[in-house]
Parts: C-alpha cells; structure tokens; sequence
DNA sequence: CTCTTTATAGTCGTCATGACTATTAAAGGG
DNA sequence: CCCTTTAATAGTCATGACGACTATAAAGAG
C-alpha cells in the first residue's frame, strides 16, 4: 500500500530507502504583483537560456538545501526585487503546481507564491516624501526583469499563465474578508488609494461614500493617523491618512457585490 | 542572482546543470475528513516504521515518477481508504510544508490535501439504502487505519498536527463562500444533514428555519429531488430530500456571524 | 471670486439577517 | 384512537447592512 516504487521494498512510504522515492526538483515561482497608474502589474524576467529563452517568465529558483519555501521565496523576492526590506511584504502561498511536463527538461515540482508590493514608483505628491522608488534588477546573468501590465502578461514560460491567473484570482477573492488591500499600499495611505486597490484588481468601479462606510465599519481595518492628511492628486480636499489595523480578517467582508460595481 | 548551488555556476535558475539544485523527496499528505456521530473524523494510519514507530500519522506517500501531486493524493485516498471511487470526492489543496528538519531522516517536501469524504457509517435509516459502509484498512503493511475525532488527533508524527488544524480551518472557511458542505453528504441528503455539516465543522449550533431560509436563497446550492422524502432520526416530520446543485461558489456567502451561532 | 475636483457627511428605500412563533407530519405510548 | 413528542417547514418582525443618491467642505486653477 505505501510501497511505491514498485520494486518491492516496503518502507512504510517514509523509509530510509533511497530506492522507494524519485527525487524532483523543487522550485519556488514568484508571481510578485503591484498597482502602477491604475493597473495590476506582474514583475517578469527574461529568460536567457532554453528552454523558453527569451520568453518572459515569473521570477524564481531552486530551494536551498537549508530553507523553507517561504524563505527562498522573500530571498527571491529580494534578489530579484532588489527591494532593501522584503520582511514585511505580504507572502501568500498560493500552491503547488506538480504535473509531469510541466518543465520540457526534468520534473520539477513548483511552490506558488503571490507577494503583494506598494508601487514601487508613486507619482511624487507633495507632502509625502516617500523612499525612493525601486527599479527591479535582472540578475548576475543576462536577465531582465520588467513590470508588466497584468493584460499584457500573456504566452509566459512553463505554466506561469497559469500561476499569474491563479494569483489575480487568489488576491482578488481575499480582497473580500481579509485586510489584504494594505499591502498594496505604502504604510500610510488614504481611503481613496486603499479603493484604488479593490477597484484595480477587481476590475470595478466602487461608490466611494459606501466604500468608505464599509472599511471604518470594518474593526481592525485602518486606523487613522492623527493630524495627517494628504492630496493625493494635486488638487479636491486633501484626504486623512491611514494606516493598517491590528486586523487580519474582515467583519463584516466587503463583497463583491452583484449589483454594485459597473465594469471600471 | 539564480545560481544558487554556490558553485559558481550559473544556471538561470533552471538549467541543465545536476549540480545546480539539490535533489529533494516529495510527497502528499492527506487530512481525510468525515462526519461521524455529530463530530468531525479525520482518518489517521498507524506508523510501523521509525520514526514515529507505533504514532499515528495522516496516510500520504511519495510521488510516482509520472503523476502529479493531485494524482498522488486521490491514488493515496483510494488506497488508504479501500474507496472504490474516489473520483467524485473532493480534494483540496491545502498547501505545501517544506520546513527543513520536518522529516528526521531527510529533505521531505510535502504536498498537503483536505480530502472531504460522506460518513462511511451512517446509521441505517429506513428509506435509506445507502452503499454499504466503507472501513479503513491498513495498507499490505503492519499500519492500521482508523477514523479519529477530531479534538482526538493530537501528538501525531511529523508537523501533521499542523497540517489536521490548517485542514480544518480552510474547510470551515470555504464553508462560508462556497457549496463544500455538500461533499461531506451521501449524493442525496435532507437540509438538516446540511446544516449538521455546518454546525459540526464550525463548533456553533445554527437556527434551523434561518439556515433552511439562507440555503435555499443561494441559487445553485441545492436542488430538491422531486417527490422524495425521508425520516431522519426515526421520528418526527419527514424532511425532503436534496442533491448539490450546479453552483461552486455561495452567493449570497453563508457566514459564520459573530452574533448567530452559540457553542453547539 | 468662481469653477472644478476630491473628500466627507448624511439620507432613504430595499433587502438580508437574527430571533422568534406557528403549523404540519410523522412516531410512540397509553 | 388520542395525545404527546419530535422534527420539518412556514411565517413574522425588528434591526441592520447595503446600494443609490444628495449635500457639504476644502483644496487648486483660472
């Protein structure tokens, strides 16, 4: 029942035989997503060796023989990202993609994960000097990476289609009953920018009193930084700023309601 | 920037090189779960072989050469479980744990699943022929198979402690949003069965009308059968009968509200 | 100053929800 | 056969969340 390798062996699937399992390799794959000019952005790199050299690929890489995937991945993060602090992007695991074939040269088995990053090139707002913005990096090798519009990141290496898909679909259901949207945005934000964020990925236009009814109802939510505000487009009442809450859930969630929201 | 064998060489990440990544073992582990008894069950196999020897463990087993994860695990669940089909039940995935130093003897990535299964006892009620019950047996080899109580499935091997109480918390999440509650039900089944799914996997008793009210308002929950009707507990009105409908996801959701729902 | 733009406050009707009561249809005991 | 018990189902009602909408406030542009 748990001798697997067919020869045999019983090694109650766990056992010390080297001959009752085939080793694979195992890979992180990075689909690092943010909002730039008011729409999704996937980071991509270029591959430069076959197979699919040339193509554009999600960022990843090997696990070390020492490390968690969550570990490779916020190293991958970082290498690729060349982001200083990676510790408190949000990690989510999405999943593992495993099917034979999936890499043309040997089995490699895939840990998904969506990391969620603030945009790293803001337009420059008055009154809010934030750190300077971020421009990935290709690696030591021939490698470019590049932001890409999530429409555009189509015919990508390996299954990564399919993880970019995965992603925006995980994110997107979250966005629902979890305080996922803050790690889209920089520490402090305004209640216009946290709309921006549902409004982009879920690709809806949001009424904005109801918008903001929902999330300071919301306990946990945001919490407001006192005496601060902010124009966030040069121009209308500058907005209050705040910042993420001590909470993690969403009471009551903001749905995705059939009737609310018109195409944006 | 991917090459990550430190030996100088430089891979992409994904090259040919052997020396470029480290080989690990991959396997599936499986928290097959079931409703018995008013309580949620999870199927646990005693471990015959160190480490571990003599504690019990979720079934799970490496990964053939030629199968992915999602193959692996509904071949362990037919196996460990003695099912004939297993091609109707629902598989979850519920992430991958890759911690190093999580198997004793070496490497091991695993692939976790939630395997949702109808109670393989269910009391004989008249007008309910059901298939006949399924028992869990150990495999060819010395382990044994039993179905667990839930708060009794503590001190098992490895980190499967953790992985039982991830399985839990994500089913009693997509119970809110989605139409699973179906899959721990016989293909016919009476709403109070239902909401025994509901009450069971959540800890809180539900009002009986209201539940009754919200699942019939999501269209595609349920669809009655026509002209059926059974006794469920012996006495008292016979309850129609219902089978799954075409819906996967819950609209509206069916939320666990911090005000309904007392400890059950 | 006036117009535009954006944030924020508030209103109102509708619908979902939780709490509760009433009715119906079966079994079982006398 | 009548009455109690049990469980399913129907219905009621007040509260609250929500979507749609209007009004006001605070900034810049001209």
């Amino acid at each position: 029942m748990r001798d697997h390798d067919g020869s045999g062996h019983d090694t109650d699937g766990r056992g010390y035989d080297k001959y009752a399992f085939e080793p694979f390799a195992v890979t992180v794959d990075l689909a690092v997503l943010t909002l730039r000019a008011g729409a999704l952005h996937v980071l991509l790199v270029e591959r430069g060796q076959e197979p699919y050299a040339g193509r554009w690929a999600l960022p990843g890489g090997f696990l070390l023989p020492e490390e968690s995937a969550e570990e490779a991945a916020r190293r991958e993060l970082a290498e690729e990202t060349g982001l200083a602090d990676v510790t408190g992007l949000h990690l989510e695991q999405l999943r593992t993609y495993s099917e034979p074939g999936r890499d043309p040269r040997m089995r490699v088995v895939s840990v998904a994960f969506a990391a969620l990053v603030p945009d790293p090139h803001p337009d420059p707002v008055r009154g809010d000097p934030r750190p300077a913005p971020l421009e990935p990096h290709g690696g030591g090798d021939a490698a470019q990476a590049r932001w890409t519009p999530y429409d555009a990141a189509r015919g990508l290496a390996f299954d990564h289609d399919r993880i970019v898909a995965d992603a925006r679909t995980r994110v997107g259901a979250k966005l629902e009953y979890t305080c996922l949207a803050t790690a889209f945005c920089p520490p402090e934000f305004t209640l216009g920018e946290l709309q921006q964020v549902y409004e982009t990925v879920w690709g809806t236009a949001l009424d904005r009193p109801n918008f903001r009814r929902k999330v300071l109802a919301a306990p946990g939510f945001v919490e407001p930084v006192p005496g601060a505000a902010r124009l966030t487009s040069g121009r209308g009442k500058p907005a209050a700023v705040y910042r993420a809450g001590p909470a993690t859930a969403l009471h009551p969630p903001l749905l995705r309601s059939p009737r609310e929201g018109r195409p944006a």
